[in-house]
RNA sequence: CGGGCUGGAGUAUGCCGGUAGUACGCACGCUUCGGGUGCGUGUAGACCGGGUUCAAUUCCCGGCAGCCCGACCA
């Protein structure tokens, strides 16, 4: 893509309402544009980093057996009562309106419901199961303070995945697999060593659940570390009875502030049982479902990128997630010799395929390299006179400064 | 939801009970061209409602919006 042609413009300085970094850092480069409090939209550099996260996502779910469908922002008042998260005494953050023709609804906060009764269209043996069922969609949660910038807002993209098992033992292997998955996926994007399965509470759902956290001092929560092990615990349930089940030792842990970026959740017979979700067995014998909830905050994830990774310059996206492997920089004015040797470089690399950002615009150096360093592309390739002469062009590497000298065949290759 | 703060050109800000200043941006011209070049000209602004006052962007009240701390976060 022309830089020349992209809608979206940097901005030299911080907006006064935004304090946290993933959002001062996102907006000044142009990825997102703050709707209201707590809402952003994603803008085109933005879209592109949400759903380089969301591919990598979807992959992994997909290699545990997930079935992608999408359902409905709108929730059905009766549904929600029948499970009795509708009334606002016992959830407190659905945003509610009317139909014209009368009647209430709610955007949706989360959706074992809706799923749940999808499936008792479709599951009615054991030979129906298990199924494992995802989802990519906006969140909406009527937070009473946003904040973090994206990284808590009230509408903000989840996937959620649901699994429906025939009994606990096909459900625990499930779960132990879809911790595997998420594992990949945060090694994938680059958080690997930072994130931590995270010994955490239930919540309304069970005794227990496993959260991933990602270390950050921007985080909310505070988890406690065993690195060696690379197992933490959080801090609403670090106890003696935790740490003995998880074989921990609280002389090896130490305190860290940490977000969190997924979690995963044994739902029993809960859903199942109150919907009517049951199947019949080998012997005839009808038995309610056994769920589970697993679910990672993609729009969060970037928040959480930007956090960790960004330097004093600008973002540093990990190349699995850049809406751009290369930023190919022209120090050229006017199609003289460098400028032609940089439409050459780029017409090149779009032919060979290569995922590359052109700035071709008429500014000099400094103003383009500050904004390359602020857009945080993986690698940037610096056309300038001696690149025009020798035919190797600098590729500098944003997150370490490195500079590599290549030829074309050599960053096409 | 409790506590605190803020609201002015597109953005960021200084001052102020009496003609709203600066920087960046943007437009035009010249200059410059490997880390936001220099100069000139132009462009553009007080959240809404009420009150006090001769006079309110400024002080007071209410609303709305935003930010921070805490609480909450299935």
């Amino acid at each position: 893509m022309r830089q020349s042609q992209l809608f979206t413009k940097t901005r030299r300085e911080a907006p006064a309402d935004e304090v946290s970094k993933n959002a001062q850092l996102l907006v000044r480069a142009g990825y997102i544009h703050k709707e209201m409090a707590g809402v952003y939209s994603y803008l085109p550099l933005g879209l592109r980093t949400l759903n380089n996260i969301v591919q990598i996502i979807r992959e992994e779910m997909n290699a545990i057996g997930g079935q992608e469908l999408v359902m409905s922002a709108l929730q059905d008042k009766e549904l929600w009562s029948r499970t009795d998260r509708w009334d606002d005494e016992k959830v407190d953050n659905w945003f509610k309106t009317t139909f014209k023709s009368g009647g209430e609804t709610g955007l949706g906060i989360t959706h074992e419901e809706p799923l749940t009764r999808i499936m008792t269209d479709h599951i009615s043996s054991y030979r129906d199961l298990p199924v494992y069922a995802y989802q990519f969609q906006n969140k909406f949660r009527n937070e009473l303070r946003a904040k973090s910038g994206i990284m808590r807002g009230k509408e903000f993209m989840m996937k959620d995945l649901y699994s429906f098992s025939r009994n606990e033992v096909e459900h625990a292997d499930f779960y132990v697999r879809s911790r595997e998955a998420y594992i990949k996926v945060f090694e994938r994007l680059g958080l690997g060593d930072r994130t931590y399965v995270t010994f955490a509470s239930g919540g309304i759902f069970s005794p227990f659940s496993e959260e991933f956290q990602t270390v950050s001092d921007a985080g909310e929560d505070t988890i406690y570390v065993d690195e060696s092990k690379h197992l933490a615990v959080n801090k609403e349930v670090y106890t003696d009875e935790a740490l003995e089940k998880l074989g921990l030792a609280k002389t090896d842990l130490v305190e860290r502030k940490a977000i969190e970026v997924g979690n995963i959740f044994n739902l029993g017979t809960r859903f199942s049982e109150k919907l009517g979700l049951t199947y019949t067995d080998e012997a005839g014998e009808r038995k309610p479902v056994v769920m589970g909830s697993y679910g990672i905050g993609p729009t969060r994830l970037m928040g959480v990128l930007v956090e960790t990774l960004a330097d004093d310059k600008g973002i540093v996206w990990p190349e699995a997630v850049a809406p751009f492997k290369y930023h190919l920089v022209s120090l050229g004015h006017d199609g003289d010799e460098v400028s032609t040797t940089a439409d050459a470089l780029y017409a090149d690399l779009v032919k060979a395929g290569v995922s590359v950002l052109y700035d071709d615009r008429e500014a000099r150096a400094g103003e383009k390299f500050a904004d390359s360093d602020l857009l945080g592309m993986p690698y940037r390739i610096v056309v300038g006179k001696e690149a025009a002469e020798s035919g190797l062009f600098e590729v500098v590497h944003r997150a370490t400064g490195e500079v590599v000298k290549k030829s074309r065949a050599e960053i096409i290759g």
